[in-house]
DNA sequence: GATTTACGTTGCGAATCGCTACTTACTCAA
DNA sequence: TTGAGTAAGTAGCGATTCGCAACGTAAATC
């Protein structure tokens, strides 16, 4: 790859402040089925075999850290409503892509159920790196620059 | 969104399979480590902070699943190198989107470093959902269909 | 009022985490 | 070739977390 010397002190980057949030297993689970349309506390529960502590926990972290707001229904103040917002609306391409990647490499079952292109019906391709322009891009066309180093970001989107 | 109705079994999709895998904190961080350059087991440690028997612990895990391999180092015996299979290589959309994510959301700094085109230099643009033909796509724009119901990708209305 | 439903909490044993110290294997210099 | 140093991995141990089950509470339903 593009670096010649290692950089060890780069791991500071979003990645641990992102897996604060979404760094085990059950947080996952989660927004991929409020992503289905889950959003009762039961429901959660039937759908992914969470413990009730565990799944309250999560659910309030996720409250707590933005992804998810929490509001009583309406029509029966029993059932609590968890719904994505638009921070937890940002996580579906990182939660797509390790399933798309689960579905190419993992041992589990294909799913029944596809995301599509509500304008065609066709299913969604790869989520995959691009280009500032769009082309898409492989890690072998990537390297590691500093931040000091990029070509000028005058003429490139953001 | 687009369903119906709650499918509460869609929940077997490619994600528990990944997550067995990366469903933990370090994971991730050792894929980043890994695909910063990083190889070597002193490295990862001093890069990561992580504890030895935990990094030995993932490491082993991560070769046993195919996304690194070890082989020792040639003119050094000693050490071990572990470095990025295919599979791996494949994991790189979902660290980025989640590491886009962070620095997106969260507290954490921007990152010195960036990822950018080999060919211009310019940095990558944000990774996310498309259609089959390339076409950018938001959470808005997407219904879940059932894999009966996918419209062939051949014959393309619209 | 009594029962059921939805959500959440508590207790407790088991597993995991993370720190530190130890072991093994190899390299290098004297 | 012997002794110091380095790389990788293991073992012990307290602290945290996980997951199951039982319990608590408020709202709806009968």
């Amino acid at each position: 790859m593009g670096t010649d010397k290692y950089r060890l002190e780069l791991i500071d980057c979003g990645l641990p402040s992102a897996l604060e949030v979404m760094g085990d297993r059950w947080s996952f689970m989660i927004l991929r089925a409020a992503f289905n349309g889950i959003c009762h506390f039961e429901d959660f529960l039937d759908a992914l075999g969470i413990a009730r502590n565990i799944l309250s926990n999560r659910l309030s972290r996720l409250v707590a850290d933005g992804i998810l707001v929490r509001q009583v229904c309406e029509d029966d103040r029993r059932k609590a409503e968890y719904r994505l917002t638009e921070k937890g609306i940002d996580l579906l391409p990182a939660v797509l892509a390790l399933r798309q990647w689960g579905e190419k490499h993992g041992l589990g079952v294909a799913s029944n159920s596809v995301l599509a292109d509500r304008r065609d019906g066709l299913p969604i391709g790869p989520v995959g790196i691009q280009a500032h322009d769009g082309r898409k891009l492989t890690w072998h066309d990537l390297q590691w620059l500093d931040r000091s180093e990029i070509g000028k970001p005058g003429d490139c989107c953001d």
